[in-house]
DNA sequence: CACGAGACCTGTTCGC
DNA sequence: TGCGAACAGGTCTCGT
């Protein structure tokens, strides 16, 4: 499910709180209760429970799909995976069906990490880089320029789609905002890294910088029965919208597999140059 | 280095 | 109605 806007939404939340529901920061754990063992990554669980007695939560940040959960004495990392999803709830409700950890806090309240297909994965480290150390950076920190991804891009001889969303050499697109970035650059998925040109460079790294603002400005993208709250997916230009018209020029999407991912684009506005 | 296939999982939707 | 196939926001590992 998440990607950096749908990661970042929920790290504000964790944060920051809503409505009723309160932040995270400040509380402390009381009981950490694990149903499905897989879901930790490191340590064992008995070490994790340990470690986790008594512990009060003091930061929560986001690097790449990343949540970064800043303890007293260590750093809780969570990925979400396809349908992994992270909040506050009452202490006082019956777990859902698929809780796969969650810890009972002071204040009465609970933070479950809830996951259908079990990809989701924690960590519980004293030092976050060792787990983040292979992540590209931020595409919307100040420092990625657009001349970086350009000389990023001619290092490399890859289809843009499978490039983009390899997490070493950019951290935080997923299939979503990957199609959406392209559509409004105009790039082919399949054009190769190093065929484009400082303009092309320049179009993509404004467009996914844009697209990126845009979800998380709107709350992430809400599909299915995973993760809500988010309404970007009501401004979708061409993900899932196979079949339909192009809302720039009005040719009919079409949907390819590219590196295994479905991949959604504009074969008008995103022709594929000769020779890629 | 780049790429494809298979694994890890459960749930929903689609076609017959 | 039933049933299997295809598909889903991600990442890892292995073989070519």
């Amino acid at each position: 499910m998440p990607e950096l806007p749908e990661v970042e939404t929920i790290a504000r939340l964790l944060r920051e709180g809503q409505g009723p529901i309160p932040a995270i920061l400040e509380r402390r754990i009381l009981a950490v209760h694990l149903l499905w063992e897989r879901t930790l990554q490191t340590p064992a669980p008995d070490e994790f429970r340990r470690r986790l007695q008594g512990e009060v939560f003091c930061a929560v940040n986001r690097r790449g799909k990343f949540l970064v959960l800043q303890l007293t004495q260590a750093v809780m990392l969570v990925h979400l995976r396809m349908s992994g999803d992270l909040f506050i709830e009452p202490g006082s409700a019956t777990p859902a069906p698929h809780h796969r950890l969650y810890f009972e806090l002071d204040e009465g309240l609970r933070l479950a990490f809830n996951d259908a297909r079990k990809f989701g994965r924690v960590w519980l480290t004293e030092d976050a880089q060792t787990v983040l150390a292979d992540l590209g950076p931020e595409p919307l920190d100040d420092s990625f320029t657009a001349m970086q991804l350009h000389q990023g891009l001619q290092a490399r001889r890859r289809q843009l789609k499978p490039l983009l969303l390899d997490q070493t050499f950019l951290a935080g697109l997923g299939n979503i905002y990957t199609d959406e970035a392209l559509h409004r650059a105009k790039l082919h998925p399949a054009m190769l890294s190093q065929n484009l040109n400082t303009e092309q460079a320049t179009a993509l790294w404004d467009s996914i910088r844009q697209v990126l603002r845009e979800g998380i400005q709107r709350n992430g993208a809400s599909i299915d029965w995973v993760y809500r709250g988010g309404e970007f997916q009501n401004h979708f230009q061409v993900y899932q919208r196979t079949g339909r018209p192009c809302p720039v020029c009005g040719a009919t999407i079409q949907r390819m597999v590219i590196g295994q991912r479905g991949t959604h684009f504009c074969p008008s506005c995103q022709p594929l140059p000769e020779g890629r």
